[in-house]
DNA sequence: GCGACAG
DNA sequence: ATCTTGTCGC
């Protein structure tokens, strides 16, 4: 009865070739919850990376910012730096991004109580995006908003903000292309994990106030670009 | 074989 | 994502 020593979950592994990270993917796609599954919503974060500082690449800076649900005040906000190690592949970006984002969630003073990341949650090949995949590695609820689509197909969304159109893969819906502002591309928005797609949809809209992006997104994206206390040079 | 392809 | 100037519009 003795039981395997290196249980370390699977969602959990980020050093690995890409062979062993489509497989990683597979085992975190069972383990999304998709329904909605969580206590009070009182703090929100937002992450993003962004690469090549000063011009070099091969570095990661990653920021997280967490507001107030309510307000949609900054409580606090949290940048790291490190080589990135896996290059980009489609359909593999989180194993590029999530030790840098994984990094600065948890240089927060508290642990939020929802995930919104700039990327596909669910809407993904083996619907394992990083926002998933960050939501079971981090046990937190999680959405994806992500500026692009990654797979499925879709109609314009109305051009008037909170209009939407599903993202779908066959015919299973895996998303919502949604206009978050007039005039502007709309974004993806999918489950990432325990929130339902029609609860991240409503959250993404409270959180973007007249501007394209939501808030944690928009700040944690510009935050790792321009961090304030150069961790760049 | 020919495209598509989150960040 | 990143490399880059000016420019159109609210």
């Amino acid at each position: 009865m003795a039981q395997a020593p290196d249980v370390a979950a699977a969602w959990c592994r980020w050093d690995v070739t890409p062979k062993e990270a489509v497989a990683v993917q597979r085992q975190v796609a069972a383990a999304i919850e998709r329904t909605d599954r969580f206590a009070a919503l009182r703090t929100v974060a937002g992450v993003d990376v962004a690469y090549g500082v000063r011009g070099r690449g091969g570095i990661a800076r990653a920021a997280a910012v967490l507001l107030d649900l309510t307000t949609l005040s900054v409580l606090a906000e949290s940048v790291v730096q490190m080589p990135a190690t896996f290059p980009y592949v489609p359909g593999l970006l989180t194993f590029r991004e999530a030790p840098a984002a994984i990094a600065a969630i948890d240089g927060l003073p508290m642990r939020p109580d929802l995930l919104i990341c700039d990327g596909q949650g669910i809407a993904h090949p083996r619907r394992c995006g990083v926002a998933s995949h960050l939501g079971l590695a981090l046990d937190l609820p999680s959405i994806g908003a992500a500026k692009s689509r990654l797979c499925g197909t879709h109609l314009d969304p109305p051009a008037e903000p909170g209009g939407w159109t599903p993202l779908l893969d066959g015919d299973e819906m895996i998303g919502a292309c949604l206009r978050t502002r007039a005039a502007t591309r709309p974004l993806f928005i999918s489950i990432g994990h325990r929130v339902s797609l029609a609860t991240a949809v409503a959250l993404v809209l409270h959180c973007s106030k007249g501007r394209r992006l939501p808030e944690p997104t928009r700040l944690a994206d510009r935050l790792s670009k321009h961090p304030k206390r150069p961790e760049s040079r």
